[in-house]
DNA sequence: AAACTTAGTGTATATTTGACACTTTGACAA
DNA sequence: TTGTCAAAGTGTCAAATATACACTAAGTTT
């Protein structure tokens, strides 16, 4: 019974780190979830029921955002990806509903542990990243968060808190130019504001702030081969951006 | 080895919670902490590097919302407080500093668990509250925090991670009338804005802010006994209050 | 009665917000 | 080659908000 220290490679059975990661592919926002298999093949029956958010134990000799680093790499290959904590979800109750028992049974020791997990989110590129399933993830997809079913566990109490979170952040600084690519339209930050807070936003008042900031950099390049006017290509300014990042940047949308 | 859920009332060894109750005199701001007791008396030798935030670990059948409840009424009596959770912490090693170890050695089942803990803070009328030392407190204290010293653990950053989402809170929401008393100058409410904050605001432009918001009412009666011109009693307007919680309040200091 | 302390009040300027419509550019189809 | 389509790009005005700023009022104390 004292044995807790024993090992340095050791899940601990009680904390678990989920990660909401969004993906924004300048068309809608989407969300990245794993289907759920145990290792002897896919869960028999209502495979609709069994995707959920990239999650899994911690281990007892890692701190709480190298462990969501981890399973996020272990069963997406994702990695190197900023994660930000956001809350914890600790209802003693939240994985022991019927429907989540069978798969908890084929891959946990102890599949009747009370389990507390620490939540992260993110806002990636999505066209960087091809997720491959890796663990107990049969399958890897982005799916909009439009379309996004029931999912394991209290995972879409999680999604819609990390939503609210990713909004929260978004008025108040600049979404991270390490999420954007290297260079982008105003038209597509706009979506990507749009997306998030989900209010149509003015063009030229969105522009007209935007510009104000001062972090955006116009460059040289156009885009090319789109059937209309090309736009006129930006990138952050990393220096102007370090030096607004810790004050306040309250975007407050102008509908 | 598989009887993780066998007892009704339980401590899980891995998962604490942590209280970071701030509470104002209309003085200034203060935080409530505890200094630490093993069963057999205080702990030799240095009783400054024994404080703490009042937090123990979690039992097996209680949400963590309830586990800070019950924490915070276990060590000093205080109960019935909005607990808002704003982080997890996770280090592997927050809790194996040489200072600490003794302590949990007195009152720990597991001493060397790791153990994560989920914090909360609140804000409360620091004079509704007496609290008593209770359990492993030996002393209960409001503590200015500019006078806050060494804490147990990683307490002092829990501190200030508190603090700041304390700020962030307030900017973009009224503090709650729950934790004002139920009338209260505007000068008072200044005072504890600024505390808060951080920042001296001007008296005329913090007027006008606060009366156009609608959310206070003015009463029929004045300060009495005061060696100056009595003020105002204001009460906040619940209904009014609850109409624009879920709105931006947008509280930006005007210094 | 004088001194002290905090309450209470208004205005002018600068900044920010938000509403709003037409022209430009390139790709593609007829 | 010409026309159509789709998104890019651009400016102004009015309203609301933010900020700076200084004196009088009302009680208590000495």
């Amino acid at each position: 019974m004292t044995s807790n220290h024993l090992q340095a490679v050791r899940v601990n059975p009680n904390i678990s780190t989920d990660c909401v990661i969004f993906g924004f592919d300048f068309e809608e926002l989407k969300v990245l979830l794993i289907r759920r298999e145990s290792p002897h093949g896919p869960l028999n029956g209502q495979d609709v029921h069994n995707w959920a958010l990239p999650g899994d134990l911690i281990l007892e000799n890692e701190s709480l955002d190298d462990a969501a680093n981890r399973v996020l790499q272990d069963l997406t290959g994702l990695n190197n990806i900023y994660l930000e904590q956001f809350r914890a979800f600790g209802d003693p109750q939240r994985v022991s509903r019927e429907r989540d028992r069978a798969w908890l049974a084929s891959i946990r020791e102890h599949p009747e542990a009370r389990v507390i997990t620490v939540a992260y989110y993110s806002l990636v590129k999505l066209v960087d990243f091809e997720p491959q399933p890796h663990g107990f993830a049969g399958a890897v997809d982005w799916i909009p968060i439009d379309e996004v079913p029931q999912l394991a566990f209290d995972h879409n109490d999680i999604l819609n808190s990390a939503l609210d979170a990713l909004k929260q952040r978004l008025r108040r600084r600049p979404i991270g130019f390490e999420l954007l690519p290297p260079k982008f339209t105003l038209g597509q930050l706009q979506k990507l504001y749009e997306s998030i807070l989900r209010v149509p936003l003015d063009k030229r008042n969105f522009r007209k702030k935007m510009l104000k900031k001062g972090i955006l950099v116009q460059l040289d390049e156009k885009q090319r081969g789109v059937p209309h006017k090309p736009a006129q290509y930006y990138r952050f300014d990393q220096e102007r951006y370090g030096a607004i990042i810790d004050g306040d940047f309250d975007f407050a949308p102008a509908v």
